[in-house]
DNA sequence: GAGTAATCGAGACGGTACGTCAAGTCTTGTT
DNA sequence: AACAAGACTTGACGTACCGTCTCGATTACTC
């Protein structure tokens, strides 16, 4: 079947892109209090009505340019689970890193979480934002959680762990330290923490791995 | 040594009571937003300059709320280090559940950690902010972290275990469902957590302890 | 040549009518002190926003309605120069004697001058409002200056007399009144006022006057 | 009979005076709007509480400083009524022109009011104040009313001639030009003034006049 | 010299309005 | 239809200044 024939001037989708790259400049410039959408319409050269006309509301617009700044993380599957682990987290961090600095001054050393903490306070503030962004972290965190799920499958995490519960300890306590505590994130930090994690759950593995 | 002599008209301790059980009670009725500082202002039956002598910003009152309204965790150390965990951890969870629920409709099912968000995107848009914020927690998380150290002290944790890290793992998977994956937190999954973390890490305890 | 094309939605003239109006009931009820902007802006169901964006400031929305109120006196040149200030003045007399009560209980005797001496004091308060006073009274007082000059033209006053320096004596007088000393300015004044000043100047007419 | 003893601490004279002289820069500085009353009592060390003490009001202060300033102009009755005429009017000009200045850049070119048509409003805004400032020019007034009344009784002026009236003309004209035309008030422009106004009625001097 | 009474400095307070800001909607004419 | 431009509504924000008040500390006069 055909799609039903749009009918007037289609969408422009060089409005698009401006809009999101006008937001995003905007956004690491200001962070997210003091980014207008007015002025984001201003510098894409578009009228408010074309940026509205895609995103409901300035928190909509928000999470579509996180999703889009999103990198994707890549999971490789090398049998060796600890490694793998520390692989993402890793990016992960860096990520989160990179975010948390976002609209500040380089100079600041306040150790705060800019974007992401609005992005979840954007979550909990429309119904709809939520599900979008627990969708992209389900989309992003599919991967390792299959990963889990293979490395018990052969053994090498005990049979009644959870990988959900699992990844909710190992990505709890990154964004734990980036939105609550505040410490930093490092890659020793990291390390441990996978460490920690794997402890007595990886002490006799069915298979032995390389460490 | 004379206290240092106060000049002026000293400050109105009843209309910081007032002022911070009107917030209280908007907050519940109607969430962060939706939250008017001049609403605050007359229900208090203050002037608005009253208010910002005391709080400079919405975000300042809010923590200063949250804060007076964090009821202080009892924690009991028993000895049975999974126990008193457990007993925390859910006395935590229940007042996160709580929070998430501030201004929204009974029928209102969508899953959203509501003020806890705000905190956390209050905290970091203003660095004093973030640091009460922080200061706030560390005084909350000072027992239940000696708490984990005197359970390592006895063998009851492996000895390269840091505790810190430990109760990131706990604190920050709670966290994590709440504001990002938005799934239920409920006493099972408190168990689970808990169980999950300890494994092998207390699967050969040097001391036995009474389960 | 074509209009400058009008670009974006065209401000509302029903919006202006409208303050303008609600301006106007507030200043009379109440006088330009206890003149809120904000209720002119909720008399007028518009937003505030819509208001500023004309009137930059109390005092220019002040100026504006003045303006509109200012009705057009009529000047007659009847060639016989006596009568013919006596009529103008007297209209202008009874303006201000109008205006001054703006805004004060029918009971109140006081001699205050009320919206004039506000006008005044927004004119010295910014630079425009005074160009735009000062404006208003140019055109006003265009006709009876050319009053003069034509009086003097058919020698109904001495060559070497200025009208602009004659004129101030006239207007200076009435206005001093009012905003100075309070003292009343009735019919019985103008014509004192006016006869004073042609004395001796019309003592010699060129040409004979109907009386 | 001996003054009722007062009782208690007597009134700093020092204060008063600090206040005025604040007062008195401050106005300089900024003109009357942007003149605040705490600043004042800032700059004079001194409680607001003391200033309100000795004027109920912003503008009640505004009076009292004026009158302070306000160097008390000689009147010379030497018998040329012209001559007396411009000498007292001049000094008034120059002092309108000193005051219109307060509180503007050097550079300003703008022709305005500035504190003259402040007193004018506040003396319109409460009846006290306007008494004040009516039994002030009253005060002032008396000796060029006389000078005139003098001058008409050894016959330099008409005998139906208003004295009052006849000041209301010269007097008026110079308000008139400051407050409301915002023209210059130069010697030339006095001397003309006074010419005109006596123009006639000292056609037929009674009594011969040096020029 | 011990009251008594008013003043003083400091600064918080209630109140009122101001002018601003940003979000999101609506109305033009144009493409 | 979508678009650019820009006016519009709504709602809150934070500020400014006024004039009042409450402290504790002075500073006189009086008894």
């Amino acid at each position: 079947m055909a799609p039903p024939a749009r009918r007037g001037r289609p969408r422009s989708e060089d409005a698009d892109a401006r809009i999101l790259q006008a937001a995003h400049a905007l956004l690491v410039e200001r962070g997210y209090d003091r980014f207008a959408i007015d002025e984001v319409a201003g510098r894409a050269a578009v009228a408010k009505t074309t940026l509205y006309r895609r995103w409901p509301t300035k928190d909509h617009l928000l999470v579509a340019l996180v999703a889009k700044l999103q990198d994707d993380v890549e999971v490789a599957d090398t049998g060796n689970i600890r490694h793998d682990l520390t692989v993402y987290l890793t990016a992960i961090a860096t990520g989160l890193d990179r975010m948390r600095r976002v609209g500040r001054d380089a100079g600041e050393t306040d150790r705060s979480a800019g974007v992401v903490a609005e992005l979840v306070a954007a979550a909990a503030r429309h119904p709809d934002v939520g599900d979008a962004v627990r969708g992209m972290f389900a989309r992003r965190n599919a991967l390792p959680l299959t990963l889990l799920d293979h490395a018990r499958a052969r053994g090498a995490l005990p049979a009644g762990t959870s990988s959900e519960v699992l990844f909710d300890q190992l990505a709890g306590a990154l964004y734990y330290r980036l939105l609550v505590t505040g410490r930093p994130i490092g890659a020793d930090y990291v390390e441990q923490l996978v460490d920690q994690v794997l402890t007595g759950t990886t002490a006799t593995p069915t298979h032995p791995e390389r460490t």
